[in-house]
DNA sequence: TACAACATTAGAGTATGGTCTATGGTTAAT
DNA sequence: ATTAACCATAGACCATACTCTAATGTTGTA
């Protein structure tokens, strides 16, 4: 499928894929029997790196950990002892992650009780 | 105590703190009574402050977000159902990022099984 | 065959959150 | 009195992650 299928399907704009694309994060195929132009074209794998690609965003994780992440899973890149280190690695800033998130609910928590008790 | 003080306090610099001080997070004061310069003081609350902006920028709030929040608490700015209407709305993104988190750990999970099952 | 809708690339522009430099004045210790 | 260490402001610069523009070529339908 071309750029604007997978755009229209992932909701990520063919700009953003493209950019994804440069940075590594993705890549289409060229299809060596059309010779007219060079247009790219994206499997079913590329829609799931999308969709893993906004998850990774929305928990904060950058375009070099994501494209980490995503080495350690399709590639070759790195030896099964390298991928596991790399995804024990996310899984531990996760973790931390975690921590912090409930530690900033205690505190807005605390925050509102001062707030219900007229306290500021 | 002046910004290089509560600089080394907190482990801000001040570069850093004065540019949260343009973007309306802190306040330091200038002390009247000084005439020949005009230095900012800044107090023990802005301490406590600056050690929360730390925290909130690790979980992923923005300047804006963590200047609403701080004025829903140190500040008269708003009412008091504004207030709890702020930290409510933040609690809830929290709970939405501690979803979000849990879910992506569950994800590395499985991409860690399958590079021990040598499936990838 | 016209033309809308799509594709490509290079590169410019934007927003966020800093970080640094230049310039000039102030304070405090020797 | 000198001088290191400090303070202020304005504005330049940086990295990240987009987002858009321009120029140009391709595809598919009327």
């Amino acid at each position: 499928m071309l750029i604007n299928e997978i755009s229209k399907i992932t909701g990520i704009s063919a700009h953003t894929i493209r950019f994804y694309e440069k940075s590594g994060l993705i890549e289409g195929k060229r299809d060596e029997s059309i010779k007219s132009n060079n247009y790219f074209h994206y499997d079913e794998e590329t829609i799931e790196k999308l969709e893993f690609i906004s998850d990774a965003k929305s928990v904060g994780f950058t375009i070099r950990e994501i494209g980490q992440i995503i080495d350690a899973w399709y590639n070759n890149k790195y030896t099964k002892e390298e991928k596991l280190s790399i995804l024990d690695e996310k899984l531990l800033s996760l973790e931390q992650k975690l921590k912090e998130i409930k530690e900033m609910k205690n505190q807005i928590e605390e925050f509102k009780q001062d707030v219900l008790n007229d306290l500021c």
